[in-house]
DNA sequence: TCACGGTTCTGTGTATACACTGAGGCCAGT
DNA sequence: ACTGGCCTCAGTGTATACACAGAACCGTGA
């Protein structure tokens, strides 16, 4: 693996997960040192991270984390709300019914597991694996390489704004049974319903993000 | 001006204009000599061809121009109606509706110019600027960065197949009467007409572009 | 004491040198 | 003649050296 894939990748991570928090200038010399590369695949970088929209030229004083606003949140669900509804629809022609009737039912079992135990950490963790397989499954059938692209984005920043929505059980509780209207609008090839079911959860998501964060 | 920024600038509009078509190997040693800079900003400059889309890493080859299909097209239309319906919902709600009402005047004004004078070149030109600035005037009325960076992003790519489509007279004449009433929907503040007037454009333009070019 | 100018220093932007990997061609053996 | 292995070379990946620009700090003069 090349030593600007791997500065990628610590530095994404770190940004992401908050080590690097909103506004940190990342001096070239400074964090290559820290990562162990030298400045120039480390340059390339922060050029990847800066296409990203993850950190931002600030004019000669090097580049910045960018920053977290409860406005770039809602921006950020209104792009993903334009691209996750165009996938479902896609999905919803393109897609394999079977592929989406088992994820229905694996989210109406997650269901049940979270009513039956709620907030049991390994179902959690399983329950993020199994959205993971939802989107990547989405993605898939939507055969559309562009918007995939534009999804994994837009997913990126989302995992970062994710460490301000510490969720609670009874909205994963609602999020699998939303997740599996979504997958059985898919199965049953409706493009619209798809769309709609995709908005509705994105609505709620960012409804309760915010009841969270502005008080 | 970087040196990196002029390469980038160049050999993006040298991809745009076909000047290097798909499927053209850009080696760093060659590129470099032909701008005129070193291999360092030119890295820069193909790493950020490549975050683009425009350019993609072929194993231990260097990178490549990417190649172009009517499915790519198709692709990147999906992507462009979800994106566009959007901003234009958006607009619709947050925009001044002066602004979008002139808009509508130009473009109507076009469309009688281009009714009287099919063909003429200066007015052709003129209502690419037309659409240049109601292209902005959405982006500026959604007010919002993500969305509009995926926009910016995704004109890129139509650019570059627009030389595909050579439209006529005929073609540019709808499609004055279709942004007229874009306009028109976001000027009475109804995001769901704008959004499906949108559609609408695009669809009718994507068919245009197939008639053309699958006869 | 404050303001202005100069100097220094940190850090980026660029160029170049060197190492390594991958591919292609050539030679030898079967 | 064909195939397999080795050698060579082109081209990328990385490191480092050098130049330049911006900012901060200090000193001096009013």
């Amino acid at each position: 693996m090349r030593a600007s894939d791997r500065a990628y990748a610590m530095l994404r991570e770190d940004i992401v997960e908050w080590r690097l928090p909103p506004g940190t200038v990342l001096g070239e010399v400074e964090q290559a040192k820290r990562l162990g590369v030298s400045r120039t695949p480390l340059r390339e970088a922060l050029a990847r991270l800066t296409a990203d929209g993850l950190a931002a030229q600030h004019t000669g004083r090097g580049v910045v984390v960018t920053p977290i606003s409860p406005e770039t949140v809602e921006a950020l669900f209104e792009l993903r709300q334009a691209l996750e509804c165009q996938a479902a629809a896609l999905a919803a022609v393109r897609g394999r019914a079977e592929t989406f009737r088992a994820l229905r039912a694996d989210f109406e079992a997650a269901a049940a597991r979270l009513d039956a135990d709620p907030g049991e950490d390994p179902a959690r963790r399983g329950y993020y694996t199994l959205v993971a397989r939802l989107d990547a499954g989405i993605d898939e059938a939507a055969a559309n390489p562009y918007l995939a692209q534009a999804l994994v984005n837009v997913r990126l920043h989302l995992a970062r704004v994710r460490r301000l929505a510490k969720d609670n059980p009874a909205r994963l509780r609602e999020t699998a049974a939303e997740h599996a209207t979504i997958a059985a609008a898919i199965a049953a090839g409706d493009p619209a319903l798809a769309a709609a079911a995709t908005k509705v959860h994105l609505h709620k998501s960012l409804e309760h993000f915010n009841t969270i964060n502005h008080p």
